[in-house]
DNA sequence: ATTGAGAGTTTTTTT
DNA sequence: AACTCTCAAT
């Protein structure tokens, strides 16, 4: 079956997807039809008889990835190329070649809170005068020297540099510890890899020659260590097509570098470029407004953008008196385009500069009785109690994993305090083993008495109990965890909201086992399912699907588009960032942001602000973006809301947005969803009472009262499997004997939800 | 050892 | 404002 594959795009798309060797940049505005490019290019690329496995696709979010992914489905039915970010590829070729990095390949990946642990303990462990940095200055120090490619071997300080001279002391001291640990941070998973690649010409050479075709999305954003990554895997091969939009950089603070892409040509000779500059997303309007703010930026390559769409609605520009006034103005007209048919709250999208402005839209939205989605809000798997429960894991898989242990040990209050950690910790380092080694040991440590070493000892018990499930399914080994470390207990006995909601999240991440455990035939590897947790990002819970306003930061808008865009909180301060006024390069890279925010929009935009806007509890007059007064002002229309009185009781009738007529809807027409990054779901099925008939094996959760008609009352300690082979292994009352039963067989019944109301 | 109150700090953006 | 950390009281 012949796909016309190539008679949907554009003559220049075809150009960029028909090239085939050598090295080729597609340099791509906005809404240009990249990842249309790129996937049809891999799909071409199979059809000129170039096997999958020959074919890596790079991006930075695992959205982008599944993105790709899914429409290559599409495009190329039945074959799998491998499509992934960055930090996945990297994982698992250090999985493969750990040994030659000094690691072992169950090693665990630290994510930021366990580094920044890791750094408080490596200053813990200091001899001497403690640097006089704060360990979030030394950490962004280090992970800027690994973007670089710096190692803690050859990092050399600037002379004169207080901060480089400590951390040329302390990024060493950082290193050795999590050697010890056998664990890596995000960033060394990128700088192992090109260290891998460096020193390893073998093995640089295999993957060069297995990755033949290499594509690289959104080059604009890599780092040095990325490009010392492909680069290494495309010198014998240099099939390379990187696609990405100088105007677009934004993670220029992360260790971005620019001068990859603007400098792609002098790095690869011969390179073809392909520049994609006819946008099929916006009207007329946006893209000009887009264009002329962008032309504002100096340190760019010139590009025409230009569109055959309509001229479409004006841009407008509002001005509120404060926060509220706006959120509510926004959340009123999303509500009656949304309630008059004419648009569906899928439609919308609020975009923000920081993530603790969008507690104002919630609310407004909330009372509007619009569903939205927040993108981020706290992170699921940052959540304490979710951490809690993975460094069980963690520790499992990873005896050497001292972050974790330290994390684990005395949470819930085991009776083990800092004196007894204290103890173990000298004992561990004096004889060189691990913390667990020397908790193992713990009859050796004279310091320790009868009570305390008891306690070490029931807790070593536990991790040994853990580890020996290391083969068994994820969801037992974690519902395993909740039950036998006291963890549901210690949340459960306040009966307050908040236990409700961590127990609530512990279920959700049990589901999240299961899921794992059916993906991988019944059990996977620890790791695995670790890396899993560890390397999603906020935005990856974003559903496209969703009929629901979507709220996010602009950094997340990326590569996103929406037929209505709000772009809130224009302020000097915020955009600009204040933290970024005076730096020229950090000014553009500002301005860049907004460019992406604008572009995100195909029918319709309005930036506001407010005149007043309270932040870390202050309430402060605002000063407008100056990025405001850089937009052509024949595009736009502008309305003052602060102007004239304006009365709380009368809804803001700010002419805002549009310029629409504005009919204000019937009050709280709708009930309004939660707006919870869907976390609570799975408890709250639970709550109502049970079935007396047959009941679903899925009804069943860790932790739930049940009732066996031979046997009593018991508890659900460990669930594992799906479907009709779902089993239980349920704790008797008073009997303290286990069983593991069949749910789709059994007559277990369930009694309650656990904890909680009896 | 655990808990609670008070003090001090903040990432802006994220794999 | 909200979070974490420190220190004192139990």
């Amino acid at each position: 079956m012949v796909i016309p594959l190539l008679d949907t795009l554009t003559p220049a798309q075809r150009d960029a997807v028909t090239h085939f060797e050598g090295p080729m940049l597609i340099l791509a505005g906005p809404g240009s039809g990249k990842t249309r490019v790129v996937t049809h290019r891999i799909a071409w690329l199979l059809d000129q008889g170039i096997p999958c496995h020959s074919i890596v696709a790079l991006t930075f979010t695992n959205k982008a990835a599944e993105e790709m992914q899914a429409r290559l489905a599409c495009l190329a039915p039945g074959k799998r190329v491998w499509v992934s970010t960055f930090h996945r590829f990297c994982a698992k070729l250090l999985r493969q070649h750990a040994p030659l990095v000094g690691l072992q390949e169950n090693f665990t990946i630290f994510d930021t809170a366990d580094s920044a642990q890791a750094l408080r303990r490596a200053l813990e462990k200091w001899h001497g005068e403690p640097p006089r940095f704060t360990p979030n200055a030394l950490r962004n120090a280090i992970s800027w020297a690994k973007n670089h490619l710096l190692t803690a071997r050859n990092y050399q300080p600037r002379h004169g540099d207080e901060l480089d001279a400590a951390v040329g002391q302390v990024y060493p001291a950082y290193q050795k510890l999590l050697a010890e640990a056998n664990a890596v941070d995000f960033d060394d998973l990128l700088l192992h890899v090109a260290e891998l690649l460096r020193e390893n010409p073998e093995v640089r050479r295999s993957l060069d020659e297995r990755y033949r075709f290499v594509l690289v999305d959104e080059y604009q954003d890599t780092n040095l260590a990325q490009y010392a990554i492909v680069r290494a895997i495309s010198i014998d091969y240099p099939n390379l097509a990187v696609t990405g939009d100088p105007d677009q950089s934004i993670y220029g603070w992360r260790g971005a570098n620019l001068g990859n892409i603007l400098e792609f040509d002098r790095d690869f000779p011969g390179a073809k470029v392909a520049r994609l500059e006819q946008n099929y997303r916006s009207t007329q309007r946006i893209l000009s407004v887009a264009a002329q703010l962008i032309s504002h930026n100096v340190k760019r390559k010139e590009k025409a953008l230009f569109t055959d769409n309509g001229e479409g609605a004006p841009v407008c520009v509002v001005k509120f008196p404060t926060q509220q006034d706006e959120a509510r103005a926004i959340a009123a007209k999303i509500a009656g385009e949304v309630r008059s048919g004419r648009r569906r709250a899928r439609d919308f999208a609020v975009f923000y500069r920081i993530n603790a402005l969008s507690r104002a839209f919630e609310f407004a939205l909330r009372e509007e009785g619009v569903a939205f989605q927040l993108v981020h809000g706290l992170e699921f798997f940052q959540r304490r109690e979710i951490k809690d429960t993975l460094a069980y894991v963690q520790l499992a898989g990873n005896p050497r994993n001292e972050i974790a242990l330290l994390r684990i040990i005395n949470t819930p209050p085991r009776g083990i305090g800092p004196t007894t950690v204290r103890r173990l910790t000298a004992h561990a380092s004096a004889r060189g083993m691990s913390l667990l080694e020397a908790a193992r040991d713990v009859e050796k440590i004279g310091s320790i008495k009868r009570a305390g070493a008891a306690k070490v000892r029931r807790f070593v018990k536990l991790v040994d109990r853990l580890a020996a499930l290391a083969g068994a399914s994820m969801e037992e080994l974690l519902g395993t965890v909740v039950a036998e470390s006291g963890y549901r207990e210690y949340l459960g006995q306040s009966g307050s909201a908040e236990d409700e909601d961590r127990l609530a999240n512990i279920e959700e991440l049990l589901t999240v086992a299961r899921e794992f455990d059916e993906r991988h035939g019944g059990a996977g590897p620890i790791e695995a399912f670790l890396e899993e947790t560890s390397l999603v990002s906020d935005t990856d819970d974003w559903e496209q699907a969703a009929d629901r306003v979507t709220l996010m930061t602009l950094h997340a808008a990326k590569g996103l588009e929406f037929p209505v865009v709000f772009i809130t909180a224009v302020e000097e301060g915020l955009i600009p960032h204040e933290r970024n006024r005076d730096n020229p390069d950090h000014l553009e890279e500002e301005r860049r942001l907004l460019f992406v925010g604008v572009t995100r929009a195909q029918e319709q935009l309005q930036l506001s602000m407010a005149q007043y806007r309270h932040f870390r509890g202050r309430r402060r007059m605002t000063i407008p973006s100056h990025f405001l007064m850089e937009l052509p002002r024949g595009e736009i229309e502008y309305a003052d809301s602060c102007a004239g009185t304006w009365m709380e009781a009368e809804p803001p009738e700010v002419e805002p947005v549009f310029s629409r007529c504005d009919e204000r809807p019937p009050p709280h027409s709708t009930v309004p969803r939660r707006a919870e990054p869907a976390i609570t779901t799975a408890a709250n099925m639970l709550s109502g009472d049970a079935p007396e008939a047959a009941v679903s094996p899925d009804a069943f959760v860790q932790g739930m009262l049940v009732c066996h008609p031979a046997r009593g009352l018991g508890r659900i300690v460990a669930l594992s499997g799906g479907g009709a082979g779902r089993k239980a292994t349920v704790e008797f009352l008073g009997q303290g004997r286990r069983e593991s039963l069949l749910l789709a067989q059994s007559p277990l019944q369930p009694v309650a939800r656990p904890a909680g109301n009896p």
